[in-house]
DNA sequence: GACGAACGACTACCGGGGTAGTACTATCGC
DNA sequence: GCGATAGTACTACCCCGGTAGTCGTTCGTC
């Protein structure tokens, strides 16, 4: 269960189509990241099959044509991902990572407000 | 500048001792890093060689011994792989990242209470 | 002055992300 | 039935983190 799927860049942003399609054939990936990267049809094929074999996506064969489907949410990527960064910089601490983005990364008045009230309906529901 | 410092396991580990002693020799880093990993001396030393190819490190002659001391702080390094988590996984959006961390990894009640003191300052000081 | 220990330099190898060309195959249009 | 086309499979390459062996030099010691 949970397994550290750490995924690099490419692999998130196919990972990202997936999860909005939900099911896509190699040409639909190659097109939706056209625009932003302009890689090779047989690249996005190729990372496909690594990460099939990564056991980060599945594919069924409709006709000549493999629709590929994500196997992980973008949750389970997320935390993984994050409490690997946690533990790696933070001691696995993620109270300190949360005062580091406060103090280092601009969260704004408006951002502070709502994190206020995310913090009392947090209280709330612990007790 | 600030330069995307994105540093894999080992060179952390080799870097919280640097930043801890402020200048090692190859043989001091691979006799603390001893007990955790068992590494041999030459990968230490090669290791140091690729990071200051890549600039976090630098090193001076003393004797026929090198000493190494690092030349990024840590919080350089922890800002910039922060920020490369949060562009990745959150398209950028600091706020969600702490969202993230409140909702799926452990805060306990404590923390909370730290963390909405922390708020108050930092609403303060704003204003 | 020769020898062994200490130490850095160089080279090599594995795994995995990223990139893509070439080979193969099934199918469509004529 | 045959050629063009669409689509995947295979292979190879680069880069880099991680790991370590071997080589050459230099120093301290007898």
């Amino acid at each position: 269960m949970d397994e550290s799927h750490h995924l690099g860049d490419l692999q998130l942003a196919i990972m990202r189509i997936l999860w909005n399609r939900d099911e896509a054939s190699v040409a639909d990936v190659h097109e939706a990241l056209e625009p932003e990267r302009g890689l090779a049809l047989t690249t996005i094929a190729t990372m496909l099959a690594k990460m099939e074999k990564k056991g980060v996506v599945e594919h069924r064969a409709e006709g000549r044509r493999f629709l590929y489907r994500p196997t992980v949410s973008e949750g389970q990527v997320r935390r993984s991902m994050v409490s690997d960064l946690t533990s790696q910089l933070f001691r696995g601490d993620a109270f300190a990572l949360v005062n580091h983005l406060l103090s280092e990364h601009g969260i704004d008045a408006g951002e502070l407000n709502q994190l206020r009230q995310l913090i009392a309906a947090k209280e709330k529901e612990d007790r």
